[in-house]
DNA sequence: AAACTCAAGGTAACCGGTTACCTTGAGTTT
DNA sequence: AAACTCAAGGTAACCGGTTACCTTGAGTTT
């Protein structure tokens, strides 16, 4: 591999001046010799060794996605929107799986300071609810070393992130199947979202709103994958006064809802009107499909990647932008029978 | 940050000695120097510099991950894989996404060699036939970098590879219809794949063993997307002496055959067998769920790591692993009507 | 006692760049 | 003509490690 001295040597200059014309310092140069430079780069099959670029600018131009797990459409196509815009401005992603333990985490956050990466976009892992803990302290540790950090998926104090209105979302889904007439609703939470959480509080506010009463034993929570929303949908569906809608907080348990109607041979949406959180194709190839609050992902993944490119350049400051949701509706959901 | 210096300092000793104790070298340290040492590290909060060690090591701990998209539960399902068995290895993945752009892996291509990495596990991105060229170009450019290198989902001569036997996968697919008494069955083979392609000719042998004739009206081609699956479909179904079954050769495709099969009023599986290529959650979701040849994806995801690993670890052979599919039966093939 | 061995450590070149500061000399200003 | 300016380039320290080769002296071998 040729080096700018073999370059510097070819054309009898320092290696500054190579450096310099290489990097399009504005040092000035003479065009004879910037030319000279060049040809010799080309001549010589010249390529940076960005490794020591790094060392000696402090600079790698790399940033890390460390995200709960990438067999998921969401992180996804968030991932590919955001490597879109990184890589136009020249930087390169690690991709940092935690596969949802907060561990895995704590050894990424190590590596990646180890690593000198310039940022991270971080969507912090949270199984258990004092797992925030544990993402407090990675991002101090991150914080501590000057990595930039852009945040999404939940909310942080003295980062900038990016949001979705969740409970804007919640409110008009829950508003839409009262629209439809439903008057009993039921709501499949996750675990780890408390009772204030923003998509609970969409959901009862819309309620209320009209006036229809909160029925405890219409509210209920799930781990967010399909079996939980089958077993919780069956468990709303099996009481004496069941729910005509359900509403799940995420993708896979509305599925899982639809599993848990079909087996009780209950048709949707004639007998049960079913939203979800989150879109994805399976959403749309389900039978029936479903209607869902979607997040804006793409502009997610872009607006993240954006406000991350902002700090690189030098801005310090914190930003949180919040996106709204849309209602997408299929036919999942029709008026109370 | 604390560097080597440093400790070398508070301890007395040369930074030679630190670096010895810190990285386990075999040199003869004394107990009382390493502790101090050590103590001295923890008091400091050292953390190595990684760009600094890649510098002076030549190797950087770092791989790529340089495949055709990443919004695809089969290369997610991989990548996760693989980035399980290299981590644990000490090791980190760039994420290339080339957007099925020969163009953008040949960017890639450039960045990784400039960066250094100590192998990349490739699966080459072809659109068009002629994209193979640029496919070969890109592999040699890599070898002639000395960067190690492992593909997967196409065959290329004199690098490691990790294969799955997609004759046999579409030879017992057909088979298996060919069982349940279909005669006419059609099949969808993807644009880019040749007439002598692994798939196609799994379907075609095992057709001819059993004395059916090939009728190339039955055959036809899709660009892989649920769109051409249904076209693809219709087109199929809308002739005098329609398939019984059909074969697609991919996930999504065969989903667009079922939406054609509905469109058609026709009940699958009662009145069309229809099998996928390739599992996900879709097919096992989808209505009615789909039988499909499944590749053993978290086994491919991690021989292709290992494969990589033993070419680190400085085995030079390369290496090709075949690994085979199995047929998932699920509801979406019946007896012949 | 001379020769040898080896534990324990040090010296300094090297990996491939960047950049603050310095030098030189031709052209311009006063 | 002295003082100044600035284009064009060079010098050398620096980024933070690794490692081949050397040194020293205590213990062992003959």
């Amino acid at each position: 591999m040729a080096t700018i001295y073999d370059i510097a040597k070819m054309c009898n200059v320092s290696t500054a001046t190579v450096s310099r014309v290489l990097n399009g310092s504005d040092h000035p140069i003479h065009p004879d010799t910037r030319d000279k430079i060049l040809d010799a780069a080309k001549k010589l099959n010249y390529r940076p060794n960005t490794i020591a670029k790094s060392l000696a600018s402090g600079k790698t131009h790399t940033i890390a996605l460390l995200i709960p797990t990438i067999v998921n459409d969401y992180y996804t196509q968030i991932a590919e929107a955001m490597e879109d815009e990184l890589s136009q401005a020249g930087y390169i992603a690690y991709l940092c799986n935690t596969k949802r333990s907060v561990l895995k985490e704590a050894e990424y956050v190590e590596n990646l300071i180890t690593r000198q990466v310039d940022g991270v976009i971080f969507s912090p892992t949270r199984v258990k609810p004092e797992d925030n803990i544990k993402n407090l302290e990675n991002i101090e540790e991150l914080k501590k070393n000057k990595i930039n950090i852009v945040a999404f998926g939940s909310r942080f104090e003295g980062i900038s992130q990016v949001a979705v209105d969740t409970y804007k979302g919640a409110y008009n889904a829950t508003r839409y199947l009262i629209e439809l007439g439903h008057r009993r609703i039921g709501f499949i939470d996750g675990l780890t979202a408390g009772t204030r959480g923003n998509r609970r509080r969409g959901y009862i506010d819309a309620l209320k709103e009209e006036g229809i009463s909160i029925d405890d034993n219409l509210i209920t929570g799930g781990n967010l994958d399909l079996d939980s929303g089958y077993t919780k949908g069956m468990e709303l569906l099996n009481t004496e006064n069941p729910p005509t809608a359900i509403f799940a907080v995420n993708n896979l348990m509305a599925i899982g809802v639809l599993k848990a109607a079909r087996a009780m041979d209950l048709h949707v949406p004639r007998e049960l009107s079913v939203i979800g959180f989150d879109d994805s194709i399976l959403s749309e190839l389900i039978e029936p499909s479903l209607t869902v609050v979607r997040q804006p992902i793409e502009e997610m993944g872009a607006t993240a990647a954006k406000l991350l490119l902002e700090q690189l350049n030098g801005k310090e400051d914190v930003k949180t932008v919040t996106l709204q949701p849309t209602l997408i509706k299929r036919d999942s959901c029709a008026c109370v029978y």
